[in-house]
RNA sequence: GGCCCGUUGGUCAAGCGGUUAAGACACCGCCCUUUCACGGCGGAGACAUGGGUUCGAUUCCCGUACGGGUCACCA
């Protein structure tokens, strides 16, 4: 009775590991590109440091020619979540994150390296599993979970390290012969790997973004073939990146402690370890405290938060960046025009420890990035959000050739208007636009200096009958609202105004107010003349009508 | 608790033995011949802490404090 022999009772079916190895080649791609993937579980919604990751990846791939793929990590069932796929496959989607490989829908993938989930390749971990067993790698272990909860107490009450390793590990030291009889006997049991590492040794590695870091070795024997028959994380990574040509592991810094089990594993698995990449994680400010972003406390954590507030999805990639290399907002500077792609990213640049999410920031690269859209893009892209959020603006959207001309405001200059950061601010900045929104709101008129009715009225039917002219060009238009000042008694201008204190009751800067405050009903708007000039004359004559009262 | 990693203005961050310690967001003031936004100019605001090493430490070493991560048949 030998290792042999034992691995085909465990594993009788399972093919030789030579035939996964010519399944799969080596990938054939140019010096220097690198290879790399997302690898998420289906659990849940994307969070927003699983989107940061993946952007990484596919700019670092495309940057080399190299390959950017998703492997969905389903290896515990307990935890999955309905959907879970699509809903992963759908958020890199929002984001124009394409992978070159992976799962594309709930079941179907593309490439010539798949599956692409790990369920799905079951057969291949067992047939590792059972290399290292032939090996005397890796052996069944048979303590039940009970057992191993017992382990842990003692271990703790003796204060010492808690794990599966030298004399706790019971299963290690069986012979061949007892594995054989306790397996014949239907015992249950997992697969562990026989660690050869010692806590006493010290283990350097050289992670891209971390720099150096020091370890002591692994000597857990750790799981690697659960009772189910499925991985754990670390063998399923270690046999799948070896597989899929991974040449650089990207992932949270969480993983980080585990690097010398990995390097372990993919040692005595006789396969090339990749390069490591821990990404800190992206935090939050929490009463003073940092802290991760979290699924269940922060809605800004999900991906899909930054679809429904109608965040462009430019902006949120724009700010990943931002938070990935501090000198992207420089090549931005410098490359006002250009597209986020041509940015080369360095990972030895990023950050080693966590930013704190930044909303704000967030919302200045939003407003940058929309100023930049044409008229034709911004209606778009308003359309299609309303479409999913907002039935009232999209009725309104419904009139697209006025729509344009709304958005056209100020946009396409040089200085384009910088106010909307967020799609789901636009019903608010420009709804005054659309008399359905503005006649059907009961609001104030927030009058600021002049704010007698008399005094309002008198300026309002001045203009109305008197002044305003639908031809006039700008300068015209805006001589005009000075006379009306000067009929009524106001200063013409706002520099006298201020260097005679006291002299005039208000300058034509209040006299404009009165018109944009009757006109949209706010003090801040676009360009007054561009809005009248959208309106029209009887629109405007019907709006002062109403605000007359 | 053990083991790792980190700590430059409110936030993101350059700098890595000798600097007036960059820049961005936010904030404040002024200007830009109507508001707001944009833009321009200016302002306030930082090297966690104690010891070393050194002619000189934000930069190097050690300790302390604080923060983060990790110690599963979860990833």
């Amino acid at each position: 009775m030998d290792y042999k022999d034992l691995a085909d009772l465990i594993f009788p079916e399972a093919k030789e590991i030579s035939y996964y190895e010519e399944k799969y080649p080596r990938r054939n791609l140019k010096e220097g590109a690198i290879v790399t993937r997302f690898a998420p579980s289906p659990t849940g919604f994307v969070h927003i440091g699983g989107l940061y990751q993946s952007l990484i990846a596919r700019k670092l791939a495309s940057q080399t020619d190299g390959v950017f793929f998703l492997r969905i990590e389903d290896t515990d069932q307990k935890r999955e979540v309905e959907n879970g796929i699509s809903e992963i496959v759908n958020s890199l989607k929002d984001f124009a994150i394409e992978p070159d490989e992976g799962m594309i829908s709930e079941t179907e993938g593309k490439g010539e390296y798949g599956p692409y989930k790990q369920s799905q390749r079951k057969e291949i971990y067992q047939a590792y599993a059972k290399y290292l067993i032939e090996q005397g790698k890796a052996y069944p272990c048979f303590c039940t979970p009970e057992d191993g909860e017992a382990m842990r107490a003692k271990q703790e009450a003796a204060k010492v390290r808690p794990g599966y390793y030298g004399v706790w590990a019971k299963c290690r030291n069986n012979t061949v012969e007892e594995m054989v009889e306790k397996i014949k006997n239907g015992e249950s049991y997992i697969i562990r790997f026989k660690s050869p590492g010692r806590e006493d040794r010290k283990i350097k590695h050289k992670d891209v973004i971390k720099g150096n870091v020091e370890f002591p070795e692994n000597d857990q024997d750790i799981v690697i073939i659960k009772a189910d028959g499925l991985p754990t994380y670390h063998f399923a990574h270690a046999v799948d990146d070896h597989l899929m040509g991974t040449t650089h592991v990207i992932r949270g810094d969480e993983w980080l402690s585990s690097v010398p089990l990995h390097l372990q594993l993919f040692y005595e698995l006789g396969f090339k370890a990749p390069k490591y990449a821990h990404i800190a994680p992206i935090m939050k400010n929490d009463n003073g405290n940092k802290r991760k972003l979290s699924k269940r406390k922060d809605s800004e954590a999900a991906v899909s938060y930054y679809e429904e507030e109608g965040i462009p999805e430019e902006a949120v990639k724009e700010y990943l960046l931002n938070i990935a290399n501090s000198t992207f907002e420089n090549w931005r500077r410098a490359n006002p025009d250009k597209d986020m792609s041509e940015f080369e990213l360095q990972l030895n640049k990023m950050s080693v420890s966590g930013a704190l999410f930044d909303m704000v920031k967030l919302l200045d690269v939003g407003k940058t990035v929309i100023s930049k859209f044409t008229a034709e893009k911004v209606y778009d892209e308003v359309y299609k959000w309303a479409k999913r959020h907002d039935e009232e603006l999209e009725k309104l959207l419904e009139n697209k050739e006025y729509s344009l001309k709304v958005f056209g405001i100020e946009r396409g200059n040089k200085k384009p208007r910088k106010d909307i950061s967020k799609w789901s601010d636009v019903k608010e900045n420009i709804g005054y636009m659309y008399d359905e929104l503005f006649f059907n709101k009961q609001e104030e008129y927030p009058y600021q200096v002049i704010s007698d009715q008399e005094k309002i009225n008198q300026i309002l039917t001045l203009y109305i009958d008197k002044y305003y002219d639908e031809k006039d060009d700008k300068q015209t238009w805006f001589n005009k609202i000075k006379e009306l000042s000067g009929e009524m008694g106001y200063c013409k201008e706002v520099k006298e105004f201020k260097a005679n204190p006291g002299m005039y009751e208000a300058h034509v800067g209040d006299v404009s107010t009165v018109l944009r405050v009757a006109l949209t009903r706010r003090t801040n708007t676009p360009d007054m003349y561009e809005i009248m000039q959208i309106l029209g004359k009887e629109r405007i004559a019907k709006r002062f009508e109403v605000a007359k009262k």
